[in-house]
Formats: structure tokens, sequence, C-alpha cells
DNA sequence: ATCCTATCCTGTAGGC
DNA sequence: TGCCTACAGGATAGGA
């Protein structure tokens, strides 16, 4: 579950360690991703040196010279690691084998092969269908209430799957948007369309406020996520809300709740997200006891 | 167009 | 203890 702070945690190493580096040799394991690795890429990796790491939402674009670039996505588990020269490792579900020429050595690993490995000319990488697809990312465009609020307007999403939905906006996954909701005080189960101003305002901050606050502490660590040394991230010590089912939430005591959402778990304070202002509130007629109830 | 669901995959946690 | 099932979720194809 890589999002966008972690994805940028290894393009912060990888570009620190590999930049420069020319690659000697690849190799590959012979199992399909979630598309098949090319079979050319060591051919065609060969002799080339890596110029820059970049990141577009939760993409990472290793660049080359002579116009060529990796894209590659980590997916569920995926993993890059760096190898010092000389260093022996065996591990298993190694996909990708890249050795430099220092002997320094680049393996991408992924358990659960969810991951993307991906050859595209730099000149060509708008129109990748992977990147055109994506929203604006959050940490280049840092996000508006007023923008948040015009992608979402007519929307009946609900606002956690709209913050999960990557042509919105582009780099949070499940952990991130309960936290965000959590932060802006705000019921998962809203439809992004129905939210006000100013708790699009509250949502845009906290997005910032959250991806500022991860990316420092390198990441969150859940399962398998590592930075390419193989470190835990720290900030999962600062998460709210995810994970925490029947937990008591930070601010008010009150028990998290796990409901689930497009198939995927959400978590949220039933006290200090939704209130007044929840989900179909007037579903039902009001009674009297409802009315006094309130 | 918009939204929802099933699918890919494997390690792990929980039940019995 | 050991077996079995359910669950975790990022992206996407296809269906409603």
């Amino acid at each position: 579950m890589p999002e966008l702070p972690e994805v940028e945690t290894v393009r912060r190493m990888l570009d620190e360690s590999v930049r420069g580096l020319t690659i000697r040799s690849v190799a590959l394991s012979g199992h399909r991703l979630r598309e098949p690795i090319p079979a050319t890429l060591p051919r065609r990796l060969r002799g080339r040196t890596i110029e820059r790491v970049e990141r577009t939402a939760k993409y990472l674009l290793i660049g080359l010279d002579r116009d060529l670039t990796i894209l590659s996505h980590l997916g569920m588990s995926g993993r890059w690691l760096v190898l010092s020269p000389g260093q022996r490792l065996t591990l298993p579900h190694v996909h990708a084998r890249i050795r430099f020429t220092d002997g320094t050595g680049l393996w991408f690993q992924d358990v659960r092969r969810f991951g993307l490995l991906r050859l595209v000319p730099t000149a060509d990488l708008g129109r990748d269908p992977a990147l055109a697809r994506l929203g604006p990312d959050p940490v280049a465009e840092p996000p508006t209430g007023a923008g948040l609020r015009a992608v979402a307007r007519g929307s009946r999403m609900a606002v956690k799957t709209f913050l999960m939905d990557q042509r919105r906006i582009a780099g949070l996954g499940n952990i991130y948007a309960s936290e965000v909701l959590h932060r802006a005080g705000l019921d998962p189960r809203r439809h992004a369309g129905g939210l006000a101003p100013g708790e699009w305002e509250a949502v845009a901050a906290e997005i910032r406020a959250v991806l500022a606050e991860a990316i420092a502490g390198m990441g969150t660590t859940f399962s398998t996520y590592r930075t390419v040394w193989g470190e835990p991230g720290r900030y999962g010590e600062s998460l709210r809300v995810y994970d925490r089912a029947n937990e008591p939430c930070h601010r008010c005591g009150t028990p998290i709740r796990r409901i689930v959402q497009g198939q995927r778990s959400t978590f949220y304070c039933p006290s200090c997200q939704g209130g007044r202002s929840g989900p179909r509130r007037a579903r039902a007629p009001r009674t009297p006891a409802t009315r006094r109830a309130r």
C-alpha cells in the first residue's frame, strides 16, 4: 500500500543512491507483474546512465540518457532495493536485478505482483495511458478548496472514494484518505458533490498537511513497505484512525469504526466525523422522538 | 458520463 | 498443531 509519501521517500533515496550510475546488466525473473516486464528490457537498458529519478502521483520515473524512462509503480507490495557493491542477499520475489558498472545493485521485489515496470520514451511520457489518466499531483500542485470543489461538482461518489480516485487527485490511497477525513472532521460517506466550500477548504488543508508530515516521517510502514535501505517508515505512529477499529479516537475517546466502501476498509470516528452534517440525515421522516433526540 | 464490481496476487491472521 | 478460509488493496476492464 505505498501511497504518495512512501513513493516520494523511495524517489529521494534512489535519486541519492543511483543517479549518475551506468547500467552494466539486467536480469529478469520471468514472472509477469500487472503486465509482463518487457523481455527487451535488459538489452534496452544496458549501457544507459540514470540521469534523474522523479515521481508523479504513485509512479516512479527513472530517467535514463538517450530518451528512455523506466515507469514503475509499486502496486501493493513492490520495493526497490539498493545493494552496495559486493553485498550478497537472498530474497524471494525479486523480478528485476539491475547491476551498475560500479558494482551497485538495484532490485525490484514484488511479492504480490501488482507492480509495474514499463519502458517509455521520455518524450512520450505525457501520452502514456497510465500517466495521462491522472489528476493533479497534490505535492506538485497543492490542492485548494475551490479546486477540489470544482472537480467534485455534481459527484455522488462518497468523499472517501473520491479522494482515492486517481483521476480526480492522484496520490492518496486508503490510508491517507481516511486520515485526511478524520483530520478534517468529515463523515467519509458524504457525497463529494455535497460538501460546503469551507469543508473543501478543510480537506485541502489536511491533504497538504498529512502529505507533508508523512513525507517528513518517511512514510507509513504497513506490512511490507520499506525504504530502499530496508528501514520502516515512521509515520505509522501518527495514524489517527487507519487500522484502529474499536480503539479509542485520540481526540474524543469514541471507538473508531470500520466500514467498507468500494470494497475497501474505511476507518473513522463516528463522533468527530459526521455529527450534524452526516449523510442521509433526512432519510426517514422526522418523528417527534427523533427531533427531541437531537 | 458516472459509478460500481470483479479481478489480479500471496502472505498472514483467525477460527476450528 | 495444522488445516482452511477470509482478508489486505492499487489499478483497470467491463457492466449497469
